[in-house]
RNA sequence: GCGCGCUUAGCUCAGCGGUAGAGCACUGCCUUCACACGGCAGGGGUCGCAGGUUCGAACCCUGCAGCGCGCACCA
């Protein structure tokens, strides 16, 4: 066995793990191993985008998948943690576009025409698309690489294609024209979801009109969009507002364009707030939903006076056409003032959507559209409501139902080439004798269309999914509509003249049939069949509504089930002032830089100490710091016990391979300290924290277990304590030590690998507790190595523990605090002698762990000690403890000191019996609450006599 | 406007009905043969405010304030 480094070398050592593993297909499901006795485990990894890097958030959330799955794997189940990484549409179009443009590739994306965009992007994928999943892998990432899978590939792509025939035959996707929100940076329609509130801080301009059929009387407009005004169709005002009332169907002249100034009615709508600004209302139909809904309801027609980059067109009138938007409102306003209409400028906050790709306001805009009616929305609403499906922390289960109780179809197209291609064909003839080869289908079409249906063209086609539809429009003409997910049969219809719409699939379209469309669907594939439904899925709250709501109706309308049993949710990570990690504020550390400078084991076991279930993360580079120095401390630990084994003549390194791990049996019952049996009961109550902090989804309180069990109980005191028997001559009690410490070191390990995988697969390795263990069992690896588990009571009594022997080594080191605070008390920096006047009697070991602790030379242990006046002493649960330090005490510093605490005894005796004499308090409460005050008084009254003793003693 | 969350030591957060805790930071001491990425000791809090319930409240209830988030929004 090589002696471990001096320093541990995190960057060699990650990467030599990491390769281990993967040569090793360590992380590779196998279904068919699958078995009762070897459950299925499984978690699809949220897909980043393809374009993405790693920030971290990844890292957050990785580390917790891939803690939930080394667990597992540790628990004996087979795991699936199946990677991949998201197309995302537009945000993926929008950056090589950019950076094509910035080459001087292309000036528009129309230089390269759809299929040349695409074969770049294409390109662009293959060449840069990996870097997260590389970064993912620096991480320890646990995931099943062989089956990494990618929503634009192939296969997927006929899941896409496959699920939306069916909802079209379903009649659940329609087309429709519709006002939609629209981004005029991304040139496309968006979603609700995809749209951000911002507050903002706008003007309000006041601007008057006159009514033309009684001239003099003027009405004030408010509006925050001046420039839209060339599209204004008329003025609405409540009709419940007797201040208007009578003006209700006369006229008004719109302001603008100034060169076409024509006469808008007035209208009584409904929708009017007549206590908000003026109660008039400009109704501009095609830039407002509100306003295209009232326009609906009074036949008006809808005039758009924007291009869609947001440039104002020629109906905006000569002054505006060819401006931007917000210039095009500057001038405006001007063009108000300067034909005397305008009243007033204010500022005003208001609330505007903003394309959040693109991060530019919206604009509301009427296009045209595809739209779907969500599927198995009742299923999907009440699994999580009756707790089938559990959301982790679970008040984002209320979210959730309150969302889905309103929801609003989902516009699903987008004017963007890189993504699934809607499916749809479609043609336009004259009349049904137009088009020979469909003729017979035409002839039921025209049939099923006067009874307002649609049909199936079932005699064209042999493919299943293959649906039509026949739309007579407004002039007599006849446009047919036929999805198919065969491109084959696509191709068939393009020769008959049919075109394929041009717009592409929203990107979580796609997303929604992650969990298993990445399995082999729609295949029953053995995969599927063994890791569907998903066990728990790891995802941030901030798109809940985006993905998981939408992947739990896609898994009951296609899988006939939930997609995941459990859902847990991140935090959100911010930085020292609370403020979202963002690109634009640069104040996103890049996690590859700190896995560089303080290892992968670090910044997971500093992220996950600082991720508290269900809260935002304020993320400090101190904790990856902390994490660290917690690797660092668990490598010298590790060392330390290498040393003992090293050095001595009757060397217990010869039984170190079996005592790496089963040391159960190298434990000598008899020979157990009371450290000893305090550590291996902390072990217990460690393991039994973790296990269940981890069951419950407490990552941070895990990780406080491991870090104060470690540190504070391990190293600090057991260690520390050991040393009694360690440096001793005592050659079997060493042995014996050594077993247990290699029982803990053996069990802490394990513990610490879903957190620490690397650093604890090397110590597992290079302390040689591998040596013994079947391969699959934590030969090979750690990471099959078995979860601990606490000793059972049996065990227990066969190591002679009881409950109440945590007592006697607590007793000890609280004895050894003290008497370090009397050190310290009195500026004592040297080794010194202390005097323990004990209680009773202390065996032998007791007393050598206390002055090795305390670092007493001596201790002697006197118990008819009679210290001089003024020796500096304390009261301890094993006795009384003297620091005798004759003539160099200082005598008003040691009062002080006995002062203070005589203090404040007095002031808990006093409040503990004010409590007791209070006849309210002792009639009602329970008995257990009463003893323990009444013990809590008893200790009181003991202690201060000692101190009143000790203070008289300083004379 | 509706809903959710947060408010505890300088900072980040535990504690959620019975003697106020951790880590970091700070102060003092210590280069003691695992570790200075370390050890030991110490200072520091009327638990946001106001009421209420209770023998007892950081913890439960009500109201208020501040911060953050989500949903819905009126030009």
């Amino acid at each position: 066995m090589p002696e471990l480094e001096k320093t541990y070398t995190p960057a060699d050592v990650e990467a030599r793990w990491y390769q281990r593993w993967l040569d090793d297909k360590c992380f590779e499901a196998d279904p068919a191993r699958v078995s009762e006795k070897r459950p299925a485990y499984s978690i699809v990894i949220p897909p980043p985008n393809v374009t993405g890097i790693l920030t971290l958030g990844h890292v957050l959330n990785n580390t917790i998948q891939d803690i939930l799955a080394r667990r597992a794997r540790m628990l004996g189940k087979e795991v699936l943690w199946l990677p991949g990484t998201d197309h995302a549409g537009i945000a993926t179009q929008n950056v090589v576009e950019k950076t094509l443009k910035k080459q001087g590739v292309i000036k528009h994306r129309d230089d390269l025409g759809r299929e040349g965009l695409v074969a770049k992007i294409w390109e662009w994928k293959e060449k840069h698309g990996g870097i997260i999943i590389e970064q993912l892998k620096k991480l320890g990432a646990s995931c099943d690489w062989s089956r990494e899978r990618f929503t634009f590939d192939d296969d997927y792509n006929a899941c896409v294609m496959r699920v939306f025939v069916d909802l079209y035959k379903k009649g659940l996707i329609y087309r429709g024209k519709r006002m939609v929100n629209w981004c005029p940076s991304s040139l496309t329609a968006l979603s609700d979801e995809e749209v951000v509130m911002k507050a903002q801080n706008a003007i309000m301009y006041h601007f008057k009109v006159e009514v033309v059929e009684e001239p003099g009387t003027w009405l004030t407009i408010a509006t925050t969009r001046p420039e839209v005004i060339p599209g204004d169709q008329a003025i609405a005002v409540n009709p419940k507002d007797e201040r208007y009332a009578h003006l209700i169907g006369k006229h008004v002249r719109r302001p603008l364009p100034v060169e076409d100034q024509v006469l808008l009615p007035i209208i009584a709508d409904e929708h009017v707030d007549f206590t908000f600004g003026t109660g008039v209302l400009k109704v501009t139909p095609a830039h407002d939903k509100a306003d295209f809904e009232i326009a609906q309801r009074h036949n008006l027609p809808a005039v758009d006076v924007m291009h869609p980059n947001g440039v104002l067109n020629e109906l905006a009138g000569k002054d505006l056409a060819g401006m931007e938007r917000f210039a095009a409102r500057k001038r405006a306003a001007e063009l108000l003032a300067e034909i005397g209409s305008l009243v007033k400028e204010e500022p005003y906050q208001n609330n505007l959507g903003y394309s959040e790709r693109a991060d530019v306001p919206i604009e509301s805009r009427l296009s045209e559209q595809w739209f779907l009616k969500y599927p198995s929305v009742k299923e999907s609403q009440a699994v999580v409501a009756n707790g089938e499906m559990k959301f982790h922390p679970d008040r984002w289960a209320k979210v959730y139902d309150h969302w889905m109780t309103g929801l609003q179809d989902w516009c699903i197209s987008r004017q963007v080439w890189w993504g699934h291609r809607i499916p749809v064909w479609s043609l336009t003839i004259k009349d049904y004798s137009a088009v020979s080869v469909i003729w017979d289908a035409a002839r039921e079409a025209e049939m099923s269309s006067r009874e307002g249906s649609s049909i199936s063209l079932s005699g064209i086609a042999e493919h299943q999914t293959y649906v039509s539809q026949a739309i007579e429009n407004a002039d007599g003409t006849i446009t047919f509509a036929c999805a198919t997910d065969s491109e084959k049969e696509g191709g068939e219809l393009a020769k008959l003249g049919f075109t394929q719409d041009p717009d592409v699939l929203d990107t979580w379209f796609s997303s929604w049939l992650w969990p298993f469309a990445t399995m082999g669907w729609p295949e029953k594939t053995s995969t599927l069949k063994a890791f569907y439904p998903t066990t728990d899925l790891v995802t941030g709250p901030d798109i809940i509504f985006f993905w998981v709501a939408r992947m739990i109706m896609a898994g009951f309308e296609w899988m006939g089930e939930l997609p995941f049993k459990n859902v847990y949710f991140t935090g959100i990570i911010r930085d020292k002032q609370g403020r979202k990690m963002s690109k634009s504020l640069g104040n996103s550390p890049d996690p590859l830089e700190l896995i560089a400078n303080y290892s992968a084991d670090a910044l997971r076991f500093g992220i996950m100490r600082s991720a508290p279930l269900g809260q935002d993360i304020c993320f400090d580079e101190k904790n990856v710091e902390l994490g660290r120095n917690f690797c660092t401390k668990l490598w010298n630990a590790a060392r330390f016990r290498q040393m003992q084994s090293v050095g001595g003549g009757n060397d217990p390194a010869s039984g170190l391979t079996e005592a790496g791990y089963s040391s159960e049996a190298e434990i000598s019952a008899a020979l157990l300290s009371s450290d000893d049996k305090w550590i291996l009961l902390r072990l217990n109550t460690a393991i039994a924290e973790v296990s269940t902090a981890l069951e419950e989804y407490r990552f941070s309180d895990a990780t406080a277990t491991l870090y104060r069990f470690f540190w504070s109980e391990y190293c600090d005191w057991y260690v520390e304590a050991s040393k009694a028997v360690l440096q001793g001559s005592d050659e079997k009690r060493k042995a014996n030590t050594l077993a247990v410490i290699d029982f803990v070191l053996g069990h802490t390990l394990r513990l610490f690998h879903p957190f620490l995988p690397f650093i604890t697969e090397e110590l597992w390795h290079g302390m040689g507790f591998n040596a013994d263990m079947p391969e699959n069992q934590g030969g090979k690896s750690i990471m099959f190595a078995p979860w601990p588990k606490p000793l059972d009571a049996d065990e227990l009594a066969h190591f002679g523990i009881l409950p109440e022997d945590e007592k006697t080594a607590n007793d000890k080191y609280e004895a050894v605090n003290l008497g370090r605070g009397l050190k310290s008390t009195f500026n004592i920096n040297k080794r010194v002698r202390f005097v323990l006047k004990p209680a009773e009697e202390l065996p032998a070991h007791e007393i050598e762990v206390i002055r090795i602790l305390l670092n007493a030379e001596p201790l002697d242990v006197d118990a008819n000690y009679a210290p001089t006046k003024g020796t500096p002493s304390a009261l301890t649960p094993l006795g009384t403890i003297f620091l005798p330090l004759d003539g160099l005490i200082d005598v008003e510093a040691e009062r002080a000191r006995i002062g203070k605490e005589l203090a404040k005894a007095e002031s808990e005796l006093e409040k503990v019996t004010a409590k007791l004499a209070d006849e309210k308090f002792t009639s009602k409460v329970p008995q257990k609450v009463l003893d323990e005050h009444q013990q809590r008084k008893t200790d009181w009254q003991e202690k201060l006599a000692k101190l009143k003793e000790m203070m008289a003693a300083l004379g």
